[in-house]
DNA sequence: AACTTACTTTATAAAGC
DNA sequence: GCTTTAAAAAGTAAGTT
């Protein structure tokens, strides 16, 4: 009964490599890295391959933005630091990742009609003056969703794919349940 | 003890002018919007059940008035968008509808959301359309509503092209200029919803 | 009228104002 | 709360051609 197919648009990441930077001397080592501290404390550098983009913080902390697999945001997390490591030998090369957030597009395959959706189905948002999508917010898997009136949903705030694929699955279950679908 | 009584009579003199502050707020953004007193008092209703569960912290009074009177205008089915509302108070359109949803939360006021309905007498009488057109935009809006052509799409748009096509169905053809300025949507959204309407709906050809 | 670009909403970490 | 990043959904807006 649970044929729907998900795709991953955007993952974030963060790590912790566990000692301080010094941001000015590791900059020179990514190419086309952006860095005005008065306007963001952190170092900006995008990678075209895979395509994401860095956040780095004195503090050795990083976020990861972009990927569209786990893998894919890790190798990225990897050829930043490996990178820095050129004009810092005390990086280390062991550190924890940690997925923060998967965002997932699915089609429903149905239309909604987004007002009934909004009377009917609990925990929504629903103000199309200001957006086109309904949003659902989910307490089992913890995550919230866009439903639009073409059936297409995007699910975020998951830490794992399962849980948006879950949480997909059981939007569409609840769905069919209020007949809303 | 004297010093916990002043200290009552300093704290209630706030809240009393806090109040008369707020309410003269209200007034003002009313009056600006030209809302009928009793939108104003729903939203002195709305702002004080605010006051009394201690809605206030962390916030301007400003940004509540200005969020109660949005939710007194949609209550009273005399809509007003968050860029009208923005526009007379002195509060971001992003902050009127934080406080919006913060309110309507926290109070348990259930508003659904705006119906295209509630904007054609306002929209119709800045035109100068007749009744008839109305009636005819509010027939059209009620037909798109039940084929689900009005999911997602802005109220304002959907009711400026309702009221674009009745007005050309009973000869008193507006331009969909003078529609789109008085709705605050542009031309190109006219566009794209009368096309829709008239496809999927009945009339054609007629336009 | 078509295109292109861009903003609205959702979540999320990071350091600091 | 804001700043910065990324990405999707669909509607609306603005600037060009």
């Amino acid at each position: 009964m649970t044929t729907v197919e998900i795709k991953v648009e955007n993952i974030v990441a963060s790590a912790a490599l566990g000692k301080s930077l010094d941001l000015p001397q590791v900059a020179p080592a990514l190419e086309g890295v952006e860095y005005n501290s008065e306007q963001f404390p952190g170092l900006v550098y995008k990678l075209k391959e895979p395509k994401t983009a860095a956040l780095i913080f004195g503090s050795g902390k990083l976020v990861c933005t972009g990927a569209k697999s786990i893998e894919d945001s890790k190798k990225a997390i990897h050829i930043a630091v490996d990178k820095m490591r050129a004009l810092d030998t005390e990086i280390p090369h062991e550190f924890e990742i940690k997925i923060q957030n998967i965002v997932a597009s699915a089609n429903l395959g149905k239309t909604l009609n987004l007002e009934s959706v909004a009377l009917d189905l609990e925990n929504t948002e629903y103000e199309p003056e200001q957006f086109p999508g309904l949003v659902y917010r989910l307490d089992d898997p913890k995550v919230v969703l866009l439903l639009f009136g073409s059936g297409k949903v995007v699910c975020t705030g998951a830490k794992s794919f399962e849980d948006a694929q879950l949480g997909v699955e059981k939007t569409k279950e609840r769905l069919a349940e209020l007949d809303l679908i | 003890r004297l010093r916990k009584w002043q200290r009552k009579i300093r704290i209630s003199g706030a809240t009393e002018r806090n109040l008369a502050f707020a309410l003269s707020e209200l007034d003002r953004d009313s009056s600006r919007l030209g809302l009928p007193r009793s939108v104003r008092e729903a939203a002195s209703v709305v702002y004080r059940n605010a006051v009394e569960n201690k809605l206030i912290r962390g916030r301007s009074i400003e940004g509540v008035v200005a969020a109660s009177l949005y939710a007194a205008c949609r209550r009273c089915n005399v809509p007003r968008t968050l860029d009208e509302i923005a526009e007379v108070s002195r509060v971001s359109k992003k902050e009127v509808g934080r406080t919006y949803r913060f309110l309507t939360r926290e109070l348990n006021i259930k508003l659904p959301p705006t119906s295209p309905v509630d904007y054609v007498p306002r929209f119709a009488s800045e035109l100068n359309l007749s009744g008839e057109v109305q009636s005819k935009a509010i027939e059209i809006i009620e037909k798109a509503m039940e084929k689900g052509l009005t999911s997602g799409r802005g109220p304002t748009g959907v009711a400026a092209a309702a009221l674009y096509i009745a007005s050309v169905l009973l000869g008193e053809r507006k331009t969909q200029r003078d529609v789109a300025d008085i709705a605050g949507v542009t031309e190109v959204t006219i566009r794209n919803r009368y096309k829709e309407l008239t496809e999927q709906l009945d009339m054609g050809v007629t336009l």
